[in-house]
DNA sequence: CTCCTTTGTCTTTTT
DNA sequence: GACAAAGGAG
C-alpha cells in the first residue's frame, strides 16, 4: 500500500497521528478508537517514507497483541517487509537482546528464565537455606517485596542498606541469598529480564548504541502499563533518535498491581519536552448507550487526561442489570441467556462473560457442562503450569542446561526412582560445600558422603540426562522425538498410567499437545530463522549468520514456553463461549458482554477498599469497570449476586458502588429486594446499605417470584422450592446476615466446618478441562463408544449410551446416566471417556 | 522412602 | 472449596 491508501479511511486524528513520523509523540487512544489501525498504519507509514522496515520497533504487552500486530501489518505490506518489523513484548525482547550481550554481566548466554513458581520454590529453600521461619517470612509476601525493590531497581545491596527493622534486615538476607542462587543457576526471574537490560544500557554505552542504531522508531503499545524499569528502557533506546510514539489510555491503566507507573503516561509531556499530543476520542466500538454508561462510571476518577468518548454508532440498547440470589442463580442465568441468544442468531464467539477473579470461572464452567454449552476459559490454570507439562519442561531444562537446580531437583525423583528428602540434603549439602551444581554433584555420586546405595539410583537418571543431551546435541532428535524421549524412556508416562485412567488420559493428552506445539515451533523457527538471515546485525553491516544446532533449538523453545501465557493460545475459528478476567478481556471486543459479580468486595476487591489508600486503588478498579464496559459492541449485561461462596465460606454481598454510580437513565437495573421499581441503590450507601438489601431479602420467594418471573419472560426457576428457600433464609442467612452487619462488615467469615469429600469440585477432578480442552472441536470426530457402552462423564458420572446420531456438526449422543438421568450431547464437546 | 492424612492459606488481577 | 505443605504411620 502507497502512503495515500494507508490514511483511507481515517479519521483526522487518526490520519495526523500516521503521518507524524519524526519526534516524541503521545497518542491518547481512547478504547475503541481504532488505535491498532493507527498503529500498524503508522507501520506502514514509515516503511512507505523510506525507513527501513528493521529500523521500527514496536513493542506491545502480550504476545497476542504482538501477534495480531504483525497480522495486521502483514495485511499491509509485503509479507517480508512485515516480518522485518521487530514486533515483540517487552519481556521477549530483552531476552533477544540479553542473549546477545548478557556475557558482559557475567551470565553465559543460555540462562534459564524462571516463572513464578521458580520463584516460589527458590524463596522457600532460601528462607529455609537461612534458618528463618516460613511462617513469619511467607514466601509469596517476600517474594512481592523482593519484586517491587526490583521494579525500583533497588538491588540487594541498597535494599540491605536501607533495612530499618528486624523483618526488613531478614528479608535482605533472603533477597541477598535468592540473587546468589539465581546468579548460580544462571537464570533469570521476571524482573531481571528488564533489569539486566537497562544495568547492560547503563553499563555498556556501545551495546546501548547498537540498538539505539537498530531501533530508530520506537512505538510502544499500552503505554499506560509500562513500569519503572521498562519506562527506562524506553528513554534510553529513544534517546538517541527520539523518535518515540507511545499510545495509551490513562483510563485503561490496570496494572499498577505489578509495578505500572500511571505517571509514565500522564507525564510525558514534560519527560520529553516537545511533544506532540494527539487524542482519539471517536469510538467505533460500541453503542451510545454504552459507550455511556461507561463514561458515567469512569468519571468518578479524579486526575485523567481531560478527554471525552464520543461515537456516531447508533443508540443501541440500555445495558442491564440484574441481582441474583445466590452465585449459582447467576452463573446458570448468565449461560442460559448466553445459549439462548445463541439460538436467537448471536453467535456464542460473539459473547462474552468477565469476572474479576480467575474463581468465578468454576460456576460459569459448570453450568456450561450442565447446558451442554461449548466454552473456553482464558487464563485461569495456565497451561504451562499444570504438573505434567512442567515436569517435561524441567527434564527439557536439566537437559539444556546444566546448572539448573531447580529443574533438576523437580525431576529428580519424578517419575519415583526412589530418590528421597534425605539424599536430596546430602546432594545439596555436597554441592554447596564443593561449590558446584546440584547436577554436577549427581554426577559424582560417589563422592558424596553417606550416598549408599542411593548412588546407583543417582546414576540411572545422569545416564538418561547425558544420553539424552547427547542425542540433541549430535542432531540426532527433533523437539518431538526428545519429548516421546523423555515421556517415554524416563517411565513417566507409565507412572502416569498408575493413576486413576481418565486423570492419565487428560495428562497424556496435555503432554501431546505440547508435542503439537513443539512441532510448530520447529516449523515456524526455520521460516524465521530464513528472514532473519537477510537482516544486517546489529551495530554492523554484517548479516546475520544463523548457526543451525540441536541445542540452540531447544533452548528458544523453552524460552519461548516461558515467556508465553494461555491467552496467546486462543483460536477464533470455533463457535465457543468465552470467559475470561477483565484484566485478560483488555483490548478485546465482543458483540455482547456479561460483567458479572458486580459486588462490593469482589469487584471492587476487598483488597482495594481496605487498602491503605482506597481511593487510588478504587480508581484502579473503576478502570478496570471501564475497560469491562467498554469491551461491549452492543449488548452489555451486568450482574452480581447476593450470595456467594469465596474462600470456600458463604458471605453476602452488597452490590458494587460502581452499579450505584450509573444513572438510572444509563441502565435497566433490576434489583431483587422489595423496593419501588427503578429506583437505584443510591442514597443507601455506606454500609446500611446491606442492612436494606437483607431486611429486602426476607420477602424472598413470595413477592418477589412472580414479579420477577414476568420481567424474564415467564421462565424463571429460581421460585421453584420457595418453602426449602426460606427455611434456609430464616435459618442460615438470617444469623450470617446478622454476623455480617454488625460485626465487621463484609469480611466476617461464616465458618462452615470442612466439607465432605465427597463433592469434589469440577477442577479437582478435571484440573484440565479447564481451558482449551478443544472445546468446540473443530472437526466432527465419530465416538469410540456406541449404543449399550457405559461412560463417563466429567459432571454427570457414569452412564449407559442409549443412541448415537449424526448430526451436522457433531454426533449427538444420549447417555442414561446412573445419577443424573437421560441427557443429550453433543460428543465432541462431552468428552465422554468409555469405561 | 512412600503414602496418606491433616493443616493452613488463599483470591485480585499477569508478563 | 482447592491446593500445597507439613506431619505421621508403615
Amino acid at each position: 500500500m502507497n502512503k495515500e491508501e494507508l490514511l483511507n479511511g481515517l479519521n483526522e486524528k487518526q490520519k495526523e497521528a500516521v503521518r507524524y513520523l519524526d519526534g516524541p509523540l503521545l497518542i491518547l487512544a481512547g478504547a475503541g478508537s481504532g488505535k491498532t489501525r493507527v498503529l500498524t498504519h503508522r507501520i506502514g507509514y514509515l516503511i512507505e517514507s523510506g525507513v527501513a522496515p528493521w529500523n521500527i520497533l514496536a513493542i506491545t504487552f502480550t504476545n497476542k497483541a504482538a501477534g495480531e500486530m504483525r497480522d495486521r501489518v502483514d495485511g499491509l505490506l509485503m509479507a517480508r517487509t512485515a516480518q522485518q518489523v521487530f514486533v515483540s513484548t517487552f519481556h521477549s525482547m530483552c531476552v533477544r537482546l540479553l542473549r546477545y550481550d548478557i556475557d558482559r554481566l557475567g551470565y553465559q548466554k543460555d540462562f534459564t528464565i524462571y516463572d513464578t513458581d521458580d520463584q516460589r520454590t527458590l524463596v522457600r529453600s532460601c528462607i529455609k537455606a537461612l534458618g528463618l521461619d516460613n511462617k513469619m517470612y511467607r514466601d509469596r509476601a517476600v517474594l512481592s517485596i523482593i519484586s517491587s525493590a526490583k521494579n525500583e531497581m533497588t538491588d540487594a545491596e541498597s535494599y540491605t542498606d536501607s533495612a530499618s527493622d528486624f523483618y526488613e534486615r531478614n528479608v535482605a538476607k533472603i533477597y541477598t541469598e535468592y540473587e546468589r542462587q539465581l546468579k548460580a543457576s544462571n537464570a533469570l526471574d521476571f524482573d531481571d529480564l528488564l533489569i539486566k537490560t537497562v544495568q547492560l544500557f547503563r553499563r555498556f554505552p556501545d551495546v546501548l548504541e547498537k540498538w539505539q542504531e537498530r531501533f530508530r522508531y520506537i512505538m510502544v503499545d499500552e503505554y499506560q502499563d509500562t513500569n519503572n524499569v521498562q519506562f527506562e528502557i524506553v528513554r534510553m533506546l529513544a534517546d538517541k533518535y527520539r523518535n518515540l510514539c507511545v499510545v495509551g489510555d490513562d483510563d485503561q491503566s490496570i496494572y499498577k498491581f505489578r509495578g505500572a507507573n500511571i505517571e509514565n503516561i500522564l507525564s510525558f509531556e514534560r519527560t520529553f519536552p516537545g511533544a506532540k499530543v494527539i487524542k482519539l476520542e471517536q469510538n467505533y466500538r460500541s453503542t451510545r448507550s454504552i459507550l455511556n454508561a461507561a463514561n458515567q462510571v469512569i468519571r468518578n476518577n479524579k486526575g485523567r487526561k481531560e478527554k471525552e468518548l464520543w461515537t456516531e454508532n447508533e443508540e443501541g440498547e440500555l445495558p442491564v442489570y440484574r441481582e441474583y440470589e445466590t452465585a449459582a442463580q447467576e452463573a446458570d442465568r448468565i449461560i442460559r441467556q448466553a445459549s439462548e441468544a445463541a439460538a436467537g442468531g448471536r453467535s456464542l464467539k460473539s459473547q462474552a462473560i468477565l469476572y474479576r477473579t480467575n474463581a468465578q470461572s468454576r460456576l460459569l464452567e459448570e453450568k456450561c457442562i450442565e447446558r451442554n454449552i461449548p466454552y473456553i476459559i482464558v487464563g485461569g490454570v495456565n497451561f504451562y503450569q499444570r504438573k505434567e507439562i512442567k515436569d517435561i519442561i524441567s527434564y527439557l531444562r536439566v537437559i539444556s542446561n546444566d546448572v539448573d537446580d531447580l529443574a533438576c531437583q523437580r525431576v529428580i525423583n519424578v517419575p519415583k526412582r526412589g530418590i528421597g528428602q534425605t539424599t536430596v540434603n546430602r546432594v545439596t549439602a555436597f554441592a554447596v560445600q564443593n561449590n558446584i551444581s546440584f547436577y554436577a554433584a549427581l554426577t559424582r555420586p560417589e563422592n558424596i558422603p553417606g550416598i549408599g546405595s542411593a548412588a546407583k539410583k543417582i546414576r540411572t537418571f545422569t545416564d538418561l540426562i547425558e544420553e539424552f543431551r547427547r542425542r540433541i546435541r549430535e542432531g540426532g532428535t527433533d523437539l518431538r522425538g526428545l519429548i516421546e524421549a523423555v515421556r517415554d524412556e524416563t517411565g513417566y508416562a507409565e507412572e502416569l498410567k498408575k493413576e486413576d485412567a481418565v486423570t492419565a488420559e487428560t495428562r497424556l493428552e496435555n503432554i501431546e499437545e505440547m508435542i503439537n506445539k513443539a512441532v510448530s515451533f520447529e516449523a515456524d523457527r526455520a521460516a524465521r530463522l530464513g528472514i532473519e538471515a537477510v537482516l544486517p546485525e546489529p551495530g554492523t553491516d554484517e548479516i546475520f549468520t544463523a548457526e543451525e544446532n540441536g541445542e540452540d533449538l531447544l533452548e528458544e523453545f523453552l524460552e519461548e514456553l516461558s515467556l508465553v501465557a494461555d491467552i496467546d493460545r486462543t483460536n477464533d475459528t470455533d463457535d465457543v463461549l468465552t470467559m475470561m478476567t477483565l484484566h485478560s478481556a483488555k483490548g478485546l471486543e465482543f458483540d455482547t458482554v456479561y460483567l458479572c459479580g458486580m459486588e462490593d468486595g469482589l469487584f471492587p476487591s476487598a483488597a482495594s477498599i481496605n487498602a491503605e489508600d482506597p481511593e487510588a486503588e478504587i480508581e484502579e478498579e473503576r478502570r478496570l469497570c471501564y475497560v469491562g464496559f467498554t469491551r461491549a459492541r452492543k449488548w452489555l449485561n451486568l450482574s452480581s449476586a447476593k450470595e456467594r461462596m469465596v474462600n470456600g465460606e458463604t458471605r453476602y454481598m452488597k452490590v458494587s458502588r460502581f452499579i450505584d454510580e450509573l444513572p438510572d437513565d444509563a441502565a435497566e437495573k433490576h434489583f431483587r429486594s422489595k423496593r419501588n421499581a427503578g429506583e437505584s441503590f443510591r442514597g443507601f450507601g455506606g454500609y446500611e446499605g446491606r442492612m436494606e438489601h437483607s431486611l429486602g431479602s426476607t420477602s424472598f420467594g413470595s413477592s418477589y417470584g412472580s414479579s420477577y418471573a414476568s420481567s424474564y419472560g415467564g421462565r424463571d426457576d429460581f421460585g421453584s422450592r420457595p418453602g426449602d428457600r426460606e427455611a434456609y433464609n430464616a435459618y442460615n442467612g438470617f444469623s450470617s446476615r446478622m454476623i455480617g452487619n454488625f460485626g465487621s462488615l463484609d469480611r466476617t467469615p461464616v465458618r462452615s466446618g470442612r466439607g465432605s469429600k465427597g463433592a469434589k469440585g469440577l477442577s479437582g477432578l478435571s484440573g484440565i478441562s479447564k481451558g482449551f480442552g478443544n472445546a468446540g472441536g473443530a472437526v466432527k470426530q465419530k465416538p469410540d463408544y456406541g449404543p449399550g457402552d457405559r461412560v463417563l462423564h466429567i459432571k454427570f458420572g457414569t452412564g449407559t449410551v442409549e443412541e448415537v446420531k449424526e448430526g451436522a456438526k457433531d454426533y449427538e449422543v444420549t447417555v442414561d446416566f446412573d445419577t443424573a438421568g437421560r441427557k443429550r450431547m453433543f460428543a465432541g464437546f462431552a468428552k465422554l471417556k468409555k469405561v
